[in-house]
DNA sequence: TCCATCCGGTGACGTTCGTCATGACCGGAC
DNA sequence: GTCCGGTCATGACGAACGTCACCGGATGGA
């Protein structure tokens, strides 16, 4: 029997995916989270061979929460569920050292068989987006760059960044400056959604 | 038995939710389908008593495809899955016809339920929601303006926009500063976060 | 040690943006 | 028929933005 923990935030799909893995008789999932923070507590408690997470949490997100569960029970592997196949999630992945990087668009059939090949040892990456991942190069913002261009996607104005970071708004504007060039975009809001598909913007992505 | 049809474009996802369903021994699975454009036919073919139609979908967004629905079958009852409990998005399944609107938040049990209920002629609909839905008051902004705010989400400058949707920037600045002050914002960008926010950037939506 | 890079800040410059006034055309409502 | 709203357009103005040059300090590798 295969132990799997299950982490995912949305209700309706982690019971639905329960019952999907349910049907496998030797998959037995041993514990069920909705937030990134439940984790590692939960697996301490019930000692899974895999980790199924989700990316988007709340509490924490999955990448962060694969990094600690790795160093608090070495013997689990982890295996990433998510909806986006953005290159620097990968990277992260593996620099984090998860097993498997699953997409939700994938067939629901590659589930079990994903976990099945973790559990075993196996490496579970699609080919073409490790190809992707690995020809994007890695994150080219510095870490202020990125939290500022981040705070920029919520925040209206420089003024309002500013504040938030407390930084003088003309350092905010160099930053600023800077991602907008190191992306090559024309103007913050293009910058934001070029990085944010690559996967650029999730906390603890320096270059 | 309930015969019902699943439109989810995450195939780990309409796997999943399917596996969930199976578990149920009232309800049958008659089709599958992963794109909006599919419904109307795979329901002609399949003659199914509730669809369940997530919102986001390549080929045709689930709002739109329940309305063709309706329309081509009129005895099929729908159900409205979706991620964002956008007050936008739930006055417009309401005037498409649909039965009822489930989060994929909400807990897997409520699935099964919801489908029961509306298949016997109920309406679903989480309460707290409906009240957000009323008291948001309905899209303010025009035509014009949603396209134009729309299409400054994915358009860096004004002079792209203006190209895209062939009007002069002068227009598209007039259009521009309608929708932020409508919607309350300081800017384009947290304009389109706002309205974004609140499900009236998908087309079809006028006030 | 030197050098590069990041960080924080200042000041100046030209461009883009958001606003407003104004005008014209069209449609439907009263 | 008149009014009102939406659409398209122009021109002008001030504010916000993006860029650049420049500074000092810290840090870390060559």
């Amino acid at each position: 029997m295969i132990r799997v923990l299950l982490a995912e935030d949305q209700g309706m799909v982690r019971g639905a995916l329960a019952a999907l893995l349910g049907l496998e008789r030797d998959i037995d999932i041993v514990a069920e989270v909705a937030r990134g923070d439940d984790v590692v507590p939960a697996a301490l408690a019930a000692r899974p061979d895999v980790a199924l997470l989700d990316i988007e949490m709340p509490g924490l997100d999955g990448l962060t929460a694969a990094a600690q569960l790795r160093a608090a029970v070495p013997a689990c592997r982890v295996v990433i569920l998510t909806t986006f196949g953005r290159p620097g999630y990968l990277r992260r992945a593996m620099e984090v050292g998860a097993s498997g990087f699953l997409l939700k668009d994938s067939p629901a059939s590659e589930l079990a068989s994903a976990i099945r090949r973790t559990a075993a040892g196996a490496r579970v990456v699609d080919p073409a987006l490790a190809v992707a991942a690995l020809s994007e190069g890695s994150n080219p913002l510095s870490e202020r760059e990125r939290e500022v261009l981040a705070a920029s996607v919520e925040l209206a104005t420089i003024a309002d960044i500013a504040a938030r970071l407390s930084l003088s708004e003309g350092t905010v504007r160099n930053h600023l400056s800077g991602a907008i060039q190191k992306v090559g975009a024309r103007n913050r809001a293009e910058a934001a959604r070029i990085a944010e598909d690559k996967g650029w913007l999730a906390p603890g992505i320096d270059g």
